[in-house]
DNA sequence: AAAAAAC
């Protein structure tokens, strides 16, 4: 049995640290070198969190001037072609930059104790031990990704894998991945790293929580560390990233950075976040240090472009996350400049990765200006099949909406484990709307806080940690809390006011029943959503939910609403290529399908899974248009 | 119309 949300809260990082003690190496058959007897991914309790000197790392070309040496070797973890000789410490040392070296501990302890590397897996200081619970542990309830349809379309898409172990990734990254108590791919990932290790660029649609970041993450790690890239140039003060990470609010981008960091450690591939509303000396002190994966919001990242502390010249890859956010009204223009108007080089030179659990056609088509000949991916919904999200949507005039809210809280608390109130996510639509709710509900006795872009960074951040820790279980939140983060144990989402479009609300109660867990959402619908109403009893019934008489009676009078698209694809999906629907008519110059061994008129590849399971059916191909 | 994102 599960422990509490509490306890688990309290005890999740623990495990980590057991982990990071077992000295046993798991089988890598991409590195013969010995590995140093000094090498051990063991750090004694008392040098753990340790503060990095104070010393600044040797930079790359300090450590090993070498003038006009551009031999592509430079800048190579493996140090050339020979990934044994590169281990063994010979191979062109120029590229070398701080971060501790090749793979941590290949210089032996003094060169450790210089950049020390702070262990991302022993961020608990608990010491409390928790119950051995694999599924719990890694927090992917993998029973759950269990035959969830996958649709992938473009030219030669590569076969997906099984297991990690069926791909090269590398030692250092392997032993990661083990730490991370990950024992097997995701669907997303098992599709994602053979096409992106085979330098494809992809726009993927799939639900956060379903191990997207990783997906992304380990084969531009492992890319990192095994290619083969030209000494970076070092002008005064301006860092070279080689890879790079957009997303749309600066709690997701923390996020990222702390995965990224943990799937990095003692790889030597450097990752540094850069987001606006935090002092940017420290985050330039950070890129000083030197950055192969710079994760950053675009605001920020525009500042440290014009200012000249980061240059994308070096950019081989780029990922997008929730890549339809990114392009929408708000964000496009700041994107195109970063992605097209700096110096970056162009798509067919890097490789692009989009990520997003929606992507309406219009956004797909800004999208592929940045992608080139890519693979469509599309993961069904975790938990499209096996329901473990129930939504409920109960009509409640404006008015009665605090009290309803309450009604639901009480009877939350009432069969709360042991008496805490269960994680509850509440929804509201301004700023100004979620200040007042906090206040009401704190002052009728019930712990809350909130987020939202009115607040200082200082005051999300707390607000996010308070969540998350259990100290205030209700969180009334805007929009920027609908993406992307991952809160293990939202018991529940509350859409207190429904949003305008119905991706929105997909991402919204895609806080609740994350990694495999399941989750409510009950959303407070009345005569203001009535342009919702269409879209979301056809989301609904797509899910397999109970749509209310009442709302079904709404949805065939209304016309469609819920947003600049009527649904951006099939229920199992969070899209469809939009490639796939008019393929003839788009004008030349389209690099969509250079010809060759595309399968099919609409360049449709490949595609597995579950389609006659369930639900669909008929009423499937209206919802493909 | 609102939200997010730099100083």
């Amino acid at each position: 049995m599960r422990t509490s949300w509490a306890d688990s809260v309290a005890n999740s990082g623990s495990e980590s640290a057991a982990a990071a003690a077992g000295s046993s190496i798991t089988g890598g058959n991409n590195n013969n070198a010995p590995r140093p007897a000094g090498r051990s991914s063991y750090v004694p309790p008392h040098l753990r969190n340790r503060p990095p000197s104070a010393e600044p790392p040797v930079p790359a070309a300090a450590a090993a001037p070498s003038p006009g040496f551009a031999a592509p070797s430079g800048g190579s973890r493996w140090g050339g072609a020979s990934r044994d000789l590169g281990r063994s410490g010979f191979g062109g040392g120029g590229g070398r930059r701080g971060g501790g070296g090749w793979s941590g501990g290949r210089m032996g302890g003094w060169d450790r104790g210089r950049d020390w590397e702070a262990n991302p897996f022993d961020n608990d200081d608990s010491g409390e031990q928790q119950a051995p619970d694999e599924q719990e542990s890694s927090g992917i309830n993998f029973d759950a990704y269990e035959d969830i349809p996958v649709e992938t379309s473009g030219d030669n898409v590569p076969p997906p894998v099984n297991t990690f172990a069926d791909i090269d990734l590398g030692d250092a990254l392997n032993e990661n991945i083990r730490r991370c108590k990950y024992v097997k791919p995701t669907p997303v990932q098992r599709h994602t790293i053979p096409i992106s290790l085979g330098g494809r660029d992809l726009m993927a649609c799939a639900q956060t929580g379903s191990g997207k970041t990783a997906a992304f993450c380990f084969p531009i790690i492992s890319g990192i560390m095994k290619g083969q890239f030209v000494q970076r140039p070092r002008g005064a003060r301006t860092v070279y990233p080689l890879a790079l990470i957009l997303s749309p609010t600066r709690e997701l981008s923390c996020q990222i950075h702390e995965e990224a960091r943990k799937f990095a450690y003692q790889t030597g591939v450097k990752v540094v976040v850069a987001y606006g509303g935090a002092p940017i000396n420290q985050q330039l002190r950070e890129l000083e240090r030197g950055v192969d994966i710079l994760v950053a919001t675009p605001g920020r990242l525009v500042d440290l472009l014009e200012r000249a502390r980061v240059s994308l010249q070096m950019v081989k890859y780029l990922a997008l996350d929730e890549a339809d956010r990114m392009l929408d009204m708000g964000f496009e223009p700041q994107i195109r400049r970063i992605v097209e108007q700096m110096d970056m080089p162009p798509r067919g030179v890097r490789q692009t990765m989009l990520f997003s659990a929606t992507f309406p056609k219009e956004i797909q088509r800004l999208a592929s200006d940045f992608l080139s000949n890519y693979i469509f991916l599309a993961v069904g919904r975790v938990g499209s099949s096996t329901d473990l999200i129930v939504q409920r949507v109960e009509f409640v005039h404006e008015s009665d909406k605090r009290s309803h809210l309450m009604d639901l809280l009480h009877a939350q608390r009432a069969n709360g484990v042991h008496g805490k109130q269960a994680l509850t996510l509440v929804f509201v639509e301004t700023k100004k709307g979620a200040d007042s709710l906090e206040h009401w509900l704190c002052f009728n006795g019930f712990p809350a806080t909130t987020i939202h872009g009115d607040r200082t960074q200082q005051e999300r951040e707390q607000a996010l940690r308070s969540f998350k820790s259990g100290v205030t279980p209700i969180l009334v939140a805007t929009d920027v809390a609908a993406r992307g983060l991952d809160i293990p144990h939202v018991a529940h989402v509350v859409n207190f006011d429904l949003p305008n479009d119905i991706d929105d609300y997909v991402h919204r109660i895609g806080r609740t029943g994350r990694a495999g867990k399941s989750g409510l959402a009950t959303a407070f619908f009345n005569e203001n959503n009535s342009s919702m109403a269409r879209s979301l009893s056809e989301l609904m019934t797509e899910a397999n939910q109970e749509v209310p008489a009442w709302l079904a009676r709404y949805a065939a009078r209304s016309s469609y609403g819920g947003g600049r698209n009527r649904r951006s694809g099939g229920g199992r999906f969070g899209g469809r290529d939009f490639r796939r629907d008019a393929p003839f008519n788009r004008g030349g110059g389209s690099d969509y399908y250079s010809g060759g061994n595309s399968s099919g008129g609409g360049g449709y590849a490949n595609s597995s899974g579950g389609y006659g399971g369930g639900y669909g059916g008929p009423g499937v191909a209206s919802a493909w248009d």
